[in-house]
DNA sequence: CACTATTTATAAGC
DNA sequence: GGCTTATAAATAGTG
C-alpha cells in the first residue's frame, strides 16, 4: 500500500523499517480488534518489536490486557495438548478405525485428567519470596516445555510404530509436588499470610 | 473497507459473519506475515474461530507452525515475568529513586536466576505413560499459572504497602521436584528408555 | 465464489 | 517524529 510497491523482505533502511513497524503495528492492532469484535472472536497477538542493540525487543500485545493475552494463550495450549502435531508421515488408510478408537480413549482420558481433583502445594510455598518463587516458576515452565515435548515424542513414536493402543488408567494418578531446598522464610512483606491465595 | 461503512459490533446475520470471518482472516494471516518479513519480528497471532453448536471453535495461527508460535509464547512468558502488571495506583513521586533500586536488584536477581543450574527431574519420568505424562504435565501448567497470579499480587502488595525493599538471596536456592503416586511402570511402548530425552 | 465500489492502510514525501 | 498525499490493498455488499 502507499505510493509504491514494497518489495516482500526485511526493509534496509533502519529508519524507515522503524516508521514501517510503527504504522502497521498500529494496523495490526486495529485489524484484531475489528476482527474480534465483528466476529466475536477468541484472538490474541503477541508482537516483539525490532531488535534493539541495548535493550531486549519492546513487546506488544493484542489485547492490551495481559491477562486476557494469558486466557486465550492458555485455551490454545489446552487446543494443542488436545492434537497432538500434525504427523508428515501418512497413516495407512486400514489404520483409519482403529486411529479413531484411539483418538476417542485418550478423549476419555483426557476428560478424567480434566476431572480429577489434583492435591494442592504445600501452603508453605504462600511464605516464599518474590525471587524464590520466581525461580521456582521458571524451573516449573522449562521442565513444563521440555516434558511436553517428550510427551508428543511419544506419541510420534507410538504412531510410527503403529501401535495404536493405549492402556490408559481409568484414573489418573493424582501427582504431587514436594517443594525441597530453598528457606521458605525469606519472605519480603512478612505478612503474605495474611491474604493467602489458593496456589492451585 | 468495501461497499459500506461496517458498525464495529458483532455481525448479527451469521451467515454475513462466516464470510467476514474468512476474509478478516485471511487478510490478518497476510497482513501478519508481511509485517513480520518486512520489520523481520516474532510475531504470532492465536485465532479462534465463531463459536460453533456442536463443535469447539476451530484454532488458526500464525504463523502455521505451531513449534515456533510455541517459541514466541515461551518468550512472551518469561517477559511478562521480568515486568509486573501495570499498577493502576500511582506511586509518590518521592520513592522514584527507591523503587528504581528496587529494579536493579530485581534484574540482579534474575540474572542469577537464569544462571542457576537446576537439577534434573527423576529419569524414572521418561517411562510414564501418556496420560500420565499428559496429567502431570496439567497439573504443573494448573499450579504455574496460579503461581504467577500469586507472585504478580506479591509484587502488588509490596508496590502498595510502599515496601520497595527486596532481600533477594545471593544464591536462589535450587528448586527440587519430586514427583509422588502414579505408577511409573504403565508404559506404552515399552521401549521409551531406548530413546531418551533429557526432561529437562 | 467472483466482482466491483468504497473504505482503509500505508509508502513516500515534506 | 509527526502531518499530508498518492496509491496499493482490503473488503462489504452484490449477483
Amino acid at each position: 500500500m502507499g505510493r509504491g510497491r514494497l518489495k516482500m523482505e526485511l526493509i534496509a533502511n533502519e529508519r524507515a523499517r522503524k516508521t514501517t513497524f510503527q504504522k502497521r503495528r498500529k494496523g495490526m492492532m486495529k485489524k484484531a480488534y475489528e476482527f474480534s469484535t465483528l466476529c466475536e472472536l477468541d484472538v490474541c497477538m503477541v508482537i516483539y518489536g525490532p531488535k534493539q542493540t541495548d535493550r531486549p525487543p519492546e513487546l506488544h500485545t493484542w489485547p492490551e490486557n495481559r491477562d486476557e493475552v494469558d486466557r486465550i494463550i492458555n485455551k490454545y495450549k489446552a487446543s494443542i495438548m488436545r492434537k497432538p502435531a500434525k504427523k508428515t508421515f501418512d497413516l495407512s488408510d486400514l489404520l483409519r478405525d482403529r486411529k479413531t478408537k484411539v483418538h476417542v480413549d485418550i478423549y476419555r482420558a483426557r476428560k478424567e485428567m480434566y476431572e480429577a481433583k489434583y492435591p494442592t502445594c504445600d501452603e508453605r510455598i504462600e511464605s516464599f519470596s518474590e525471587n524464590q518463587l520466581e525461580a521456582l516458576l521458571n524451573t516449573l515452565d522449562t521442565k513444563l516445555e521440555s516434558g511436553k515435548r517428550t510427551l508428543l515424542n511419544k506419541r510420534k513414536q507410538s504412531a510410527e510404530c503403529h501401535q495404536h493402543q493405549i492402556h490408559y488408567m481409568g484414573k489418573a494418578a493424582p501427582t504431587k509436588i514436594m517443594l525441597m531446598g530453598g528457606n521458605p522464610n525469606n519472605n519480603i512483606t512478612g505478612e503474605s499470610s495474611s491474604q493467602k491465595q489458593p496456589f492451585v
